[in-house]
DNA sequence: ACAAATATTTAGGTGATCCTAAATATTTTA
DNA sequence: TAAAATATTTAGGATCACCTAAATATTTGT
């Protein structure tokens, strides 16, 4: 038995607010895959959130969903705590960085005000999570990042690797084993225009990276 | 909005657990009670566990429930989560023990058993919580106390406090300020026997413990 | 041992979140 | 620009965990 658990409000958010990072509004398919529901599903719920006391979402029929300056603040939220929960996973329990997503996915909807409250100060107000995204801040304000998707390096070019967008555990292992990981240095040591290849030399041994993969790792230039 | 939330099983299995610690089967008014729901509602899901397919409850009409060694199981389960988490909290996080039970009850339900191993590891395997409660073992069986409640002190007895069975914060702050924790050496200094209180002998100075009270503290003699 | 009080169960209903299938709107392609 | 493909919404239904009110069983008090 144990009952088909049902998606909570904050995923929903959580959801629109990834789909919408880049300024478009979410479309219901894509919302529906991404939280395993039918289409028509997500179009009820979504209806609901536009219309309870203050609204969480803006919806208009066939364009699609962003978040309300509420649901942004809600989302933040789930996202602040699923990110600290993630740093204090790796930092006291000696998780490594493909295992955190997983139990963070769950602790984030049942910890209090308190325990984030004690976590972020117990782990100094860290500013990033293990896999280098922005924590936000107690304010619920989201930090600008201001990095560059290996991608758009080319031949010769040094930068810091500072983020990975990934929570695919085997796809983190894998970077982890090349050492693309928060902090480390690397440089272009080729570029192939028609693949978009890139040979990154990093710890003194080239890769090759291909562009599914150089999309993900965002850096800041040397 | 924010949806009402609904008793999950293990809520269930866990206050049959408690209310059938003195061997009688818990009824329906008692459980209802406790989960804050209707009468009816308790009959139904009671049913209902008793007849998925390993049952988890063992149910008679008008007789009250009993946990199946499957539920009993399960209810541990959630207990062993309880109370290593409460014990985490107050070691490494500087929480007090008035303030870990309501954390403690959204925890136990979204941790993983990775989770579970790695802070009763790190806790070094703990026996007892904060109060003094036992933990179960990993294997999930509840080990045996052999405790006496204060209540069944006379005077001139000494005791060490082992357990207290309170987890309301109040009153556990209440007996913190007396002194009234685990391991406290005390001794009884006077009995009322018409009223049932006794006059107890903590950390060099005398206070009067009510029967409320003393029927919630377990002690081993000296 | 019977009546009254109490406890429990049954019956029927509500709201929440999901579903499928059909209807409609939008976008793409030729 | 019209047909085809795709995306979205509507309509109607299922399930689940709760509810209240009424029916029934058990327990208590005299």
């Amino acid at each position: 038995m144990e009952t088909t658990l049902t998606i909570s409000v904050q995923d929903y958010l959580k959801a629109i607010y990834e789909l919408t990072a880049g300024g478009e509004p979410a479309n219901t398919t894509a919302l529906a895959t991404r939280l395993g529901i039918a289409p028509a599903s997500v179009t009820g719920m979504i209806q609901k959130l536009s219309r309870i006391k203050p609204p969480l979402v803006e919806y208009r029929k066939h364009q699609g969903v962003k978040l309300t300056a509420q649901g942004n603040k809600a989302a933040l939220e789930v996202i602040r705590h699923h990110r600290l929960i993630e740093a204090w996973l790796v930092q006291t329990l000696g998780y490594s960085w493909d295992e955190v997503h997983a139990e963070a996915e769950q602790l984030e909807h049942a910890i209090s005000e308190d325990f984030e409250a004690r976590i972020a100060s117990a782990l100094g107000n860290p500013e990033r999570d293990p896999h280098g995204e922005p924590i936000p801040s107690v304010n619920l304000t989201m930090p600008e990042d201001t990095l560059l998707p290996l991608a758009a390096l080319r031949k010769g070019q040094a930068a810091i690797v500072k983020r990975v967008n990934a929570e695919n555990p085997e796809l983190l292992r894998h970077l982890d084993s090349l050492g693309l990981v928060p902090g480390t240095k690397i440089e272009i040591t080729d570029y192939s225009p028609y693949d978009n290849n890139l040979t990154v030399l990093i710890d003194d041994q080239d890769f090759v990276i291909g562009l599914a993969i150089s999309t993900k790792i965002f850096v800041e230039k040397f």
